[in-house]
DNA sequence: TATGAATGAGATTTCATTCAT
DNA sequence: AATGAATGAAATCTCATTCAT
C-alpha cells in the first residue's frame, strides 16, 4: 500500500521519529508483534494517534524500519567476531565479543523474538537473526570436522544457548552479572567445540 | 470472567472437545496466540462456531486449557528423566530421552513459544518450561562443581540450545534427521558438562 | 474489564458524548437495557459503532453513567423541596415541585424502570430513586404520628403513586394535562398525610 | 412460528412442565424477561435443555403462559372486589381485599413487572394488569366526582401506590408485616376517596 | 508538523432453537 | 418423554488507519 512517509527534514521531527522508535522497541518486546497496539507505541512516546503515521505507513512499516536498524547493528558485530582457535587468545576475544553480542541482546533480544510472529509472507523466517551469526560464527571457527555434526549446526546451537541464558538473565529468571555469564558461556563453547 | 464450561459427559462430547485441543495446538503454532482466529481453530476441527463455546469460555481458556496438557506431559518427561555420569551408558540414557523430549517439541514446541505472547498479568512467564525441566536436569546430572558456573545454567544453557536446533530443525532452517540430532546434542552436553 | 475511557477534550468530542448519551436515554427507555443494541444507540445518535467506544467501554457503561447523571439531577431536585404543612402555600409550593418530579420523570422515567434489569451484583435496586426522594419528602412533611404507619411508608405510596400517574400519562393510558395532573396529585397526598 | 406443543397428557409430563413453569416465574422476576436465559430456567428446573421445547415452543410461549395465568387469577380477584363505601364495614372489606391482591402480587409481582419488556408488537401493553384492576375498582366505589379527577385516575393512583408499597415490601426495601401494610394502605385509600 | 476525533472491517461471544440418540 | 450436543444468526467489542482542524 502506502510507501513509507518521506524522512523528516527538521530537528524537531527526527526527534519524534527517534521517540516512535524506541518506543516502537519497548512495546513490541513487551508484548509482541501482534498484540502491540500502535496505541500502546504512541502513549509511551507521548505522542499522538495521528502523528504516528506522519512517520510510518503503518505498524509493519515501523516494525521494518526497526528490524532494519538491528541488522545494521548485527551486521558490524558479526563482522568484527575474531578467528577462534584453541588457544587463550581465542578464548579472551570469544570472551569480548559475547559481551557485546550480550549488549545487543539486551536491547533487541525480546525484539528480535517477535520477528517470527511478524513475518508476512514467509520472508523473515530465512532472515533469520541467529542464523546469520551462527553461520559467520561456524566460518571463523577452526575446527576439525567431527563425525558427527558439522560446525554450523554447533555454531548455531551454542549461539541458541548464549542467546537463551542471556533472555533468561535479562528478564531475571538467572541471576548473574553479565560478565561471569560471558565467561561461562565462552567456556562452554570453547569446550564444545574443541573437546 | 466466565468460568470453563462442564467437561462434555458423554463420548460425543469429548471427541468434540478433542478436535477442538486439537487444533488448536495446531493453529496457535501456526500463528501465535493473537494472531489465531477462533474461526481458524473451528474451521480446522470442522465444528461450527458456537459449539466452540461450549468447551471454552473464550480463545484464553482454550490456551490455558492447552498449557495445562503441555505442563502435565512435562512433567512426567522430567520425572523419567536419567541420572546422567560420565559413562556410556548415560550417555545412551540421555541421548534416548533427549529423543522424546525432541517428540514433546515437535508437537508442542511451537505452542509454547507462544506461551509468553499469550501471558495475562505476568504469569506464564515464571513458569517457563525450559526453565523447569533445566532445574530437573540440574539435580540429575553428577558434575564436578567447577569454579564459574553451577549445574543450574549449564542445565538451562543445553536445553536451550537443544529446544533451539530443534525448533530449527522443525521449521526446516536446518535438516539434520531427528536421530542423528539428539545423537550430536547429547554429545555436546555431556561434553559440555564433563569437559 | 476496560476501565472507561477518558473524557473528551475539546468541543467537537463533548457533543458527540452528550448525543450518545441522548441517545441512549432514548432506547433504553424504549427497549429496556438488554434489548437495546448498541447499533440502535448509534444510528440514532448519528455516529459510526467505533466512535461508541470512544466514549464508553461498553454498554454497561454508558448505562451507568446514564444512571449517574439521574442520580445528580435527582439530588438537586430533593434538595429543592420545601416542608410541607396544611396550608395553602404548601399545597401551592408541593405541586410546583411536582412538576419538577414529573418532568424529570417524563425524562428519565422509562430508563428508571430499566433500572433492576440492568442491575448486575444487585447494587443498583438498593439505591432505588424512589426510595430515596420518598426518604428526603418524609422528613420535609410536617406530620402528626398516626398509630398505624410512619411518614417514610406513607411517603413512599404517594410518590409511588406520583410516579405511575405520570408514567400511565406519558404512555397515553391516561390522559390529562400535565399541569392538571399536578394539582390532583398534589390534592391526593396533602388529604393523605393530613386527613 | 410453531404452535405451542400439546399439553403433556401422563402425570410425569404434567409435573415436568410445573417444574419449569415455577422455574419461569422466579427466573423472569429475578432477571426480566429479555435477560431470562432458556439456560437459566431449565438449570432452575433441573430439566434438560431438550425437554424444554417438548412444552413450550418458545421463551416468549412460556411466558405467554404465564401471563395467562395470573390473568386468570387476577380475574377472580377482581371479581371478589366488594362495593366500598365510606363505612367501616367497607373498610374492612377493602382491606381484606388488599390482603388477597397483595398476597397474589408477592407471587407474580416481579413477573407482572416485566410485562411491558417482554411485549411485542405493543399489545400487552394495554392488557396492563393495573389498569384492568383499576377499572374494576373505579366501578365499585361509590364516590361522588370530585371537579378535579374522575375515581378511575384515582383508582389507578391508589392501586399503584399499593402495588409500588408492596414490591417494596417484597424486595425487603420496606420492612411491615403485609398485615400491617394492608390496614395503612386501606386507611391511605379511604382517606383519599372520601376525603 | 501535530493533534484529537472518527471510521468500519473484522474479530469474539451469546443464546434461542434444533438435532440425534 | 428425555437428554446432551450442535448450530448459526445476531450481538458486542477491537483497533489499524484516515480525517479535519
Amino acid at each position: 500500500m502506502a510507501t513509507s512517509p518521506s524522512t523528516p527534514t527538521r530537528a524537531r521531527g527526527r526527534a519524534t521519529k527517534a521517540k516512535l522508535m524506541t518506543a516502537g522497541v519497548a512495546v513490541f518486546s513487551d508484548k509482541g508483534f501482534r498484540a502491540a497496539r500502535v496505541d500502546d507505541i504512541v502513549k509511551r512516546a507521548r505522542i499522538s494517534h495521528g502523528t504516528f503515521y506522519l512517520y510510518f505507513s503503518s505498524k509493519d512499516d515501523l516494525f521494518e524500519q526497526l528490524v532494519a536498524q538491528v541488522a545494521e547493528e548485527l551486521k558490524s558485530l558479526t563482522e568484527s567476531l575474531p578467528i577462534i582457535r584453541q588457544t587463550q587468545e581465542s578464548r579472551d576475544g570469544l570472551e569480548q565479543w559475547l559481551v557485546s553480542f550480550i549488549e545487543l541482546y539486551s536491547t533487541y533480544g525480546p525484539l528480535i523474538r517477535s520477528w517470527t510472529e511478524a513475518e508476512r509472507g514467509g520472508v523473515s523466517t530465512q532472515e533469520d537473526v541467529l542464523g546469520t551469526v551462527a553461520d559467520a560464527l561456524a566460518l571463523k571457527v577452526k575446527i576439525r570436522k567431527r563425525k558427527d555434526f558439522d560446525p554450523r549446526i554447533a555454531s548455531l546451537a551454542l549461539l541458541a544457548m548464549v542467546e537463551r541464558v542471556n533472555y533468561f538473565s535479562v528478564t531475571g529468571q538467572v541471576d548473574e552479572e553479565a560478565e561471569n555469564l560471558s565467561r561461562t558461556l565462552a567456556d562452554i563453547m570453547l569446550d564444545a567445540f574443541f573437546a
